[in-house]
DNA sequence: GTGAATAGTCAACTGAGTTTACTAAATTAT
DNA sequence: ATAATTTAGTAAACTCAGTTGACTATTCAC
């Protein structure tokens, strides 16, 4: 059975994980984000928006690399780019150095449609600038920033994966 | 076209928006605790686990409490209950005040696992700490707070929960 | 009491993503 | 050169979390 005091502190720190922030703090920002870009017009956010364009360079990226970086198969990279082209966001080239190989690249709409969704997020950047102040959010994107960027000084033989499939 | 300053405007705003900070902030934070709560014995971390047990209270939550708070349907909630049911980490007891009503709890072992994944949790912020900076990730933690409880200082007219959109 | 709202369940479906199996181009070795 | 191997990408079947829609049982409001 567990002690009063240590239910507390259980209680407490599972409010204050920051793996639930992250959540938390993240699902707020899509809502916001996904909300003010239905209402702008153009076309609104979706799944596949999120989980690739974020990962695609501007002068182009290859569909594996895409894969490693999204942290998912190049079969589900694949149907995203399917969805994403036919949207017209994102055009499909083959790579002069690699025939095998072709390069994911935006349309000019699709680079339209980043514009319009870093216009969205910097808004919404402001508005928590407003509401816990410039220098508490610069913080905040240095030190995700510093996590992510860890350079394996956490312990972590292989930094493989979550899932099974990334190349 | 895009004029080449803007471009780089953009390729600037893209790597640091904080949407995909805290994205890869928390993918990398999970597989962290994935890796370790997997060579930990014990009951391995599932998507269930995850997304259920953080928003379920030391002394029970009705499921569709847990539905709003997890920002997914009733029905989802009741499948991964039945799922950490047959895992032997909760039960489901009728409440008293209301006889339509069960209240999801943690069994003894469903307390041991959480203590045992707090522990997990625990022990990565403070390598966390030593990388980035106690200080630092104090802050962080109440930077994200703040974001999460922003008490409707955003534009949001109706807070209901984001559909999917996660990862 | 009757009628509306609420807690939860069952069943059928959707869809993102996986596995397995394959083709074609490129690299490496002999 | 050519055979063997690796790499980029595709196709089809399947999985599984989560959704919608329809339903039962209990409670609340009048």
């Amino acid at each position: 059975m567990i002690s009063p005091e240590n239910m507390i502190a259980l209680q407490q720190a599972r409010t204050n994980g920051i793996g639930r922030l992250m959540l938390l703090a993240r699902r707020k920002f899509l809502s916001h984000l996904k909300k003010r870009m239905a209402s702008d017009g153009g076309i609104a956010f979706s799944r596949s928006s999120g989980a690739l364009l974020p990962f695609i360079d501007l002068d182009g990226t290859r569909s594996s690399e895409l894969a490693r970086r999204a942290g998912i198969s190049k079969q589900a990279v694949a149907k995203g780019v399917r969805e994403l082209e036919a949207e017209g966001l994102l055009t499909r080239v083959v790579d002069r150095a690699d025939a095998r190989a072709a390069l994911v690249c935006f349309t000019e709409r699709g680079i339209d449609y980043l514009l319009g969704m870093h216009q969205a997020i910097s808004d919404i950047e402001n508005e928590y600038d407003a509401l816990v102040g410039k220098p508490a959010m610069d913080a905040l994107r240095a030190t995700l920033a510093a996590m992510i960027d860890d350079g394996h000084a956490l312990k972590h033989p292989e930094s493989a994966a979550v899932r099974s499939t990334r190349s």
